[in-house]
DNA sequence: GCTTGACTCTAACGTTACGTAAGGGTTTAG
DNA sequence: CTAAACCCTTACGTAACGTTAGAGTCAAGC
């Protein structure tokens, strides 16, 4: 069942000019336009709207919410538990301000004047500052990511078969070599191929980015999964093998 | 002791913009300007400045915040009383915020879906809203008395001692008539006196408007006591007698 | 007494996240 | 089939500052 704009007004408490500004900027796209026009909003659409809120209410732009939710490595769960810490954090905040008002009470009942740090302490954001600059790194798009979804906005569907089709080839040659050393000349020509390959569409890539992408692959199982389905212990013969090229390089 | 923009911004967190933003709306005018331009804070508009972080904190405008902290009817008790119990508000819109994380984390990990109005009722700001709303009529200044505000701003001293003296005068007069009923000609007769008074000297009155203002008198203590320390009495008996003359009207 | 660096000023344009019309199609209940 | 209730885009407005830019000021040290 899909929702009219009134109707997420409705459920959510989102103005309709707030949903036409997040679809102009891109953060929330209705699942579906009617032929009229009229954009039609799903559930899934209704998920993300509230994870939306949530990163709004605690403090991050617009801009910072795109970034996190449509970052490759952005996960429902993790999100839930990151709105915990912060929420958490906001309510410690407010309990300082809330103490902070009772001795002012206090102290104008006895007339006295209070030193002027603690007078503005308990506003301090620092502490939620810190957070929230984790959050954004802990999920957040690197300038090459973003670098990345420049140069690949542009590309056709051709582009995308021709390039996952070389990608596809040079894995299975991979897995093909995987008895030899990962120093191999020929697992490191690969190497070179993959490593041009990257520059070429996706991004500008020195040897140690190269490097820390290997690093990636068994670090973070939504890599690691698409070498290890291959044949079990791909994923860290790539490191191997891309720590190496990085390094003569 | 006076401190520099710098000094202010050390101890409150605000930048050095902002406080040449408050001073240009006039929300916190430094107490002193040194020679060279300098802007020069006191003791005092450190604690004006803490009170307008305050209900900046608590989602009011900066033009409400200038309403209510220059409200005739402004004080700080009941400023940081108010405060309190707003900040309370904001702490249970805050657990509620958390519960919804909680149960939204729940219903991940077992697979089930919300309803919609579940999923966004913990952002609600209505209730907030309505305190706030509370809190701007309890001190804020309605539209007449802005328009009394602009009206009265270019008045020399003698115009007010003239004002003033008219005022004392018909208060006088309508003590020295209170054994007689509201609705007395006599009585009356100065009622349109008080009437076009406050239309040319204060803001452009509308019956109603003067019959609230009759209202006022006996609700409000801060207005009874001008007419109570005169006669007891006698402001009841002018918002008969200012009734009266409304619906003749 | 003069320089230098940290500090201050005003003026003015930029930014974020929408609010608020204006002008014009679309859908649906009666 | 029409009127009310929705929907759209376009575009200018607003709040609360951020961010230069250009220029004056002050206190310390040589």
């Amino acid at each position: 069942m899909r929702l009219t704009v009134k109707q997420v007004k409705e459920a959510s408490g989102q103005s309709v000019r707030t949903l036409h500004h997040y679809d102009a900027i891109g953060l929330l796209r209705p699942d579906e336009i009617s032929a009229a026009g009229y954009r039609l909003y799903s559930a899934d659409d209704l998920e993300r709207l509230q994870q939306i809120m949530f990163f709004k209410e605690l403090g991050f732009s617009l801009a910072d919410i795109k970034d996190i939710l449509d970052s490759p490595g952005f996960d429902r769960r993790g999100a839930f538990l990151e709105h915990l810490e912060l929420l958490r954090q906001k309510q410690h905040r407010l309990n300082g301000l809330i103490k902070l008002v009772e001795h002012n009470l206090e102290a104008l009942d006895k007339g006295e004047k209070m030193t002027e740090d603690k007078m503005f302490d308990a506003f301090d954001e620092a502490t939620m500052e810190e957070y929230k600059q984790e959050a954004k790194e802990r999920w957040g798009n690197t300038d090459a990511y973003k670098e990345s979804m420049r140069k690949t906005a542009t590309y056709s569907k051709e582009d995308w078969t021709r390039i996952a089709a070389a990608e596809t080839d040079r894995r299975e040659r991979i897995a093909a070599l995987m008895d030899k050393d990962p120093g191999d000349p020929a697992v490191q020509a690969i190497m070179e191929e993959f490593f041009k390959s990257i520059c070429e569409h996706y991004y500008s890539c020195t040897p140690e980015i190269f490097k820390n992408l290997g690093e990636m692959y068994v670090a973070d199982p939504r890599f690691a999964k698409n070498y290890e389905t291959i044949k079990p212990g791909m994923a860290d013969f790539m490191r191997q093998a891309m720590a190496i090229y990085a390094d003569k390089k």
